[in-house]
RNA sequence: GGGGGCGUGGUGAAACGGUAAACACAGACGACUUAAAAUCGUCCGGCCUCGGCCCUGCGGGUUCAAGUCCCGCCGCCCCCA
């Protein structure tokens, strides 16, 4: 396939016309926009990038899905805020910083620099004076003064808490950082310790958070669905279990309290504090309970886990009846920060109670009965599965004959009666732990004073600046390691003191970036209220499905924090969310199974491919997810400076709908290339009549093809409204191939090819800026295309007079007919029954029923 | 195990319950060319007695009419366990 190779005349030159419109953009400040609140405001956004170095095929889908959204918008007449930054704190700098010797602040700044000039080339209609970058005091100043205030709301509270602990990376994770009970990015299988930790209370919002995701109508329901199980509320009870010759009793949350005549053994969790006391002069459960500790405290790590026990000794109470006790275990199933840390465990009714109660011979009792009877639970059981279903209560005394929720209610009932426990609600969301034991973060604005406990950097002293002369020889947190920066006087009460050394999550910067784009100068404040109150909430949002819970809930949180504490005036950041597929591409190994760069295969001589070095044999494994280990990734940079930015564009565009994954061939984007180049030619072309000329009479031929052009007008602006943006294209070329058939010599074509292209040249501005603005340009159009209003379609030319109308037989299709449009039925009818197809299947029949669809069917039923 | 989604030509995909396969990619043939590339044109789900018949993972159902709605399977993907 032939590329750009620089020639002028009858070529498109991509690469000088997309640098010129880039700079008269620039030159014009096309796209910097301030506060009107004359205009309707739109805000799009798309999730800033983290500053690898290089953009990837999936940046370049997301930032094009974004700009035809916000040129689109321009040209509806919105005032429209498109901002662009980095959430440039995170771990990947310090690996670099150990990895190359380079300090992470300047590997950081040189990453951005260089990721900037790439999105530069790809023509987005950034407010490049918006820019921000987290790793800059300028902005995490205003994080520091945000958790100063959240502290003194009563949001934040520092607890000794049991942490996943990343061997590897020597830090922290969050429950959702671990997968499968290793890290998310060092897959090393993750521990269990105990730390002195922050935490933000996005439990105080649980419910909140749940409630108002009906509210969020433009957001993907499988993402609001993934929030709502994460948030996982459910309803049960806690209820006190007295413990046989212990004052102290113990607390359980259930959500089966109807199952509690079913109980056969409590069970605490490993870290419960009866579980810490008992180990203390314990040796063998001291041991136990180091195992469990080794676990991950995922909950998929411990429900694939063996379920494993250690008995107590104690027995715990009957709360209905005194003279029956069960065994007190410590289980490795059950987890502390869940509930209450302590279950009774009802093996018939419960899949893990029954494993676990089969493995130490504890028995079951069946408290439900299913009401089909169809259900032999006796003989599940025996089989070793639990029976969870709905029934009716058996052999539970006073809860006998009720069904599951009556008895629930029941049991709740007499347990708050007896005084013994109440009706809870737990969620399975836990508070946010944001204490990272790292360098390239935020420094947690506390100090720590032998007198005075944790005070609170005064806010007059922030920003706590992050320390650039540190080093990275030493395993652990270089801040720990720094001679002087931790060491400073208490605030409270002057004596010697030391700063917390301890970095927040990264989600953090992230969870309040896209209120900061409002007014990025602000040095006072994080946000001008004025501005924030005009451009929040963020319209439309665009990202990866990866951040459906995480950065997205944060988010949501933050954003409700930093409202009760007076900072914004809206609850939900993001009031439309486009969640985009992936971009694919297929696999090629090597003979001896090495994975293989696209850029290292060819086609061989026998049709096979082969490794362009050696020649040796390749083959071709099915398209995955673009990833580096896989090898199967194209880098932008080289497509862009190939094909122009329009052609990746399009291609991103073109294929597939935006939430799908989209593969990446080469035959799609030669495909795209050549569709720019035609366009191009079809423009270039001479023989236009000039802009502005009267219409000529229009034979049937251009009429028809002007119609075309008008109704794809009106099309393209819909399918631009529902982000459909593959119909769209699909639409434009169509309209093209309409023009295409014009022939320029003839007056009343050449005016609707003028009429078309220009059409075509607007149309596509959103998509492919750079050559429509060309276009445009060669069109003799008014100023800038980035400027121009979204064409409007002719009502009177949508609107046909003559429709095809498809005849059915028995629903089988027989005929279709020409009519007026809006014809009588009885023509329709009449009409559809003379045509001779339609005689011939009705075979002699007679017409049972005609059902007549206006405009649409006519189906004949014999 | 629970929840959600998807399943349409060789491929990516279109299709308010109303003419299945628009628009592309790949492929085949032709025109232009000394030739190639580019470009332009024609064909392109299957079967076939050329009149038709069959086609949206499989099996049922609702309807005048089902890719679309309902039920049950099978397969794949995602999330949670």
């Amino acid at each position: 396939m032939s590329r750009p190779d620089g020639t002028t005349g009858e070529r498109y030159n991509v690469k000088e016309t997309e640098a010129k419109w880039q700079r008269v953009w620039d030159e014009r400040r096309c796209f910097e926009v301030s506060e009107d609140p004359a205009r309707p405001k739109y805000y799009v956004l798309e999730m800033f990038p983290y500053p690898s170095g290089r953009i990837h095929m999936g940046h370049v889908r997301n930032y094009t899905l974004g700009d035809v959204v916000a040129r689109y918008k321009r040209a509806r007449g919105f005032n429209v805020l498109h901002p662009m930054g980095w959430d440039a704190f995170g771990l990947p700098a310090e690996n670099a910083a150990i990895a190359n010797n380079v300090h992470p602040a300047k590997w950081t700044r040189e990453n951005i620099a260089a990721m900037r000039e790439q999105l530069k080339s790809m023509g987005l209609s950034y407010d490049w004076r918006r820019e921000v970058a987290t790793c800059e005091p300028e902005y995490y100043r205003h994080e520091q003064r945000m958790f100063l205030d959240f502290l003194e709301a009563g949001l934040v509270y520092r607890k000794e808490s049991w942490v996943n602990w990343d061997p590897v990376e020597n830090t922290v994770l969050a429950n959702e950082q671990v997968i499968d009970g290793r890290g998310w990015r060092s897959g090393a299988l993750v521990e269990k310790r105990l730390l002195s930790q922050w935490f933000l209370k996005i439990t105080d919002y649980a419910q909140d958070l749940l409630d108002s995701l009906a509210t969020l109508e433009r957001w993907p329901e499988r993402v609001r669905l993934m929030q709502e199980n994460w948030i996982g509320r459910s309803e049960g009870a806690r209820l006190l279990f007295e413990l046989e010759g212990r004052p102290d009793g113990l607390e359980v949350f259930t959500t089966r309290p109807d199952t509690l005549f079913g109980a056969k053994f409590v069970a605490i969790a490993a870290n419960h504090p009866l579980a810490t006391e008992l180990a203390a002069d314990n040796p063998a459960l001291a041991g136990f309970v180091a195992e469990c500790n080794r676990m991950g405290t995922s909950e998929a790590a411990i429900e694939t886990a063996e379920k494993k026990g250690f008995d107590t000794g104690i027995r715990a109470v009957h709360p209905f009846d005194p003279s029956w006790t069960l065994p007190v275990y410590v289980a490795n199933f059950v987890l502390m920060d869940y509930g209450s840390g302590a279950i009774f465990g009802c093996p018939a009714h419960d899949q893990r109670d029954l494993d676990f109660a089969n493995k130490y011979g504890l028995g079951w009792t069946q408290v439900v009965e299913p009401v089909s009877g169809k259900e032999d639970v006796a003989a599940a059981i025996a089989r070793g599965e639990a029976y969870a279903g709905d029934g009716v209560a058996v052999n539970s005394r006073f809860l006998d004959g009720l069904g599951v929720e009556e008895a629930k209610a029941e049991a709740i009932r007499r347990i708050e009666e007896m005084k013994r426990g109440s009706r809870t609600i737990n969620y399975r969301l836990r508070d946010w732990g944001v204490s990272r034991q790292r360098y390239w973060g935020c420094p947690i604005p506390v100090i720590h004073c032998e007198s005075c406990g944790v005070v609170p950097v005064p806010a007059a002293e922030l920003p706590v600046v992050l320390p650039e002369d540190v080093g990275f020889d030493k395993p652990g947190n270089p801040l720990d390691h720094h001679p002087t920066w931790k060491h400073v006087a208490c605030p409270r009460c002057g004596k010697p003191a030391r700063r917390e050394t301890d970095t927040f999550d990264t989600f953090f910067e992230s969870s309040w970036y896209f209120a900061r784009f409002t007014s990025p100068d602000r040095a006072d404040v994080a946000f001008d209220r004025a501005a924030a109150d005009y451009w929040m909430p963020v319209d439309q949002y665009i990202g990866g499905i990866e951040h459906a819970v995480l950065h997205l809930l944060y988010s949501r949180f933050f954003t409700r924090a930093l409202k009760d504490c007076g900072y914004l005036g809206v609850k939900e950041p993001f009031a439309g969310l486009l969640t985009q597929g992936m971009i694919c591409h297929e696999t090629y190994k090597s003979e001896d199974g090495q994975w293989l760069y696209p850029t290292e295969v060819a086609a061989g001589p026998d049709g096979g491919l082969v490794h362009a070095g050696t020649g040796r044999p390749a083959s071709a494994g099915r398209s995955e997810k673009m990833s580096k280990s896989k090898k199967n990734v194209v880098d932008p940079a080289g497509i862009i400076d190939g094909y122009g930015a329009d052609t990746a564009r399009l291609f991103m565009l073109s294929d597939s709908p935006p939430e799908r994954d989209l593969d990446w061939t080469e035959s799609g984007i030669d495909g795209a290339w050549r569709y720019v180049n035609r366009l191009w030619r079809m423009t270039a072309a001479a023989g236009l009549p000039a802009r502005g000329a009267a219409m000529p009479d229009l034979g049937a031929e251009a009429f028809k093809v002007r119609r075309l052009v008008h109704r794809t007008i009106a099309q393209v602006g819909d399918d631009l409204e529902r982000f459909h943006f593959n119909k769209a294209v699909a639409r434009i070329r169509e309209m093209t191939n309409g023009l295409a058939e014009l022939d320029a010599a003839q007056a009343d074509h050449a005016w609707v090819l003028r009429e078309g292209l220009e059409a075509a040249a607007r149309l596509i501005g959103p998509m492919m800026p750079h050559l429509a603005e060309e276009m445009w340009a060669m069109l003799g159009g008014d100023g800038l295309l980035a400027d121009a209003a979204w064409p409007a379609a002719e009502p009177a030319l949508l609107v046909d007079d003559s429709v095809t109308v498809a005849v059915q037989v028995n629903g089988k299709l027989r005929a279709t007919i020409e009519l007026p449009k809006d014809a009588d039925s009885a023509v329709a009818e009449r009409t559809a029954l003379a045509q001779p197809q339609v005689i011939s299947a009705m075979s002699g029949k007679p017409a049972r029923k005609v059902v007549v669809v206006p405009n649409r069917i006519v189906n004949v039923v014999v």
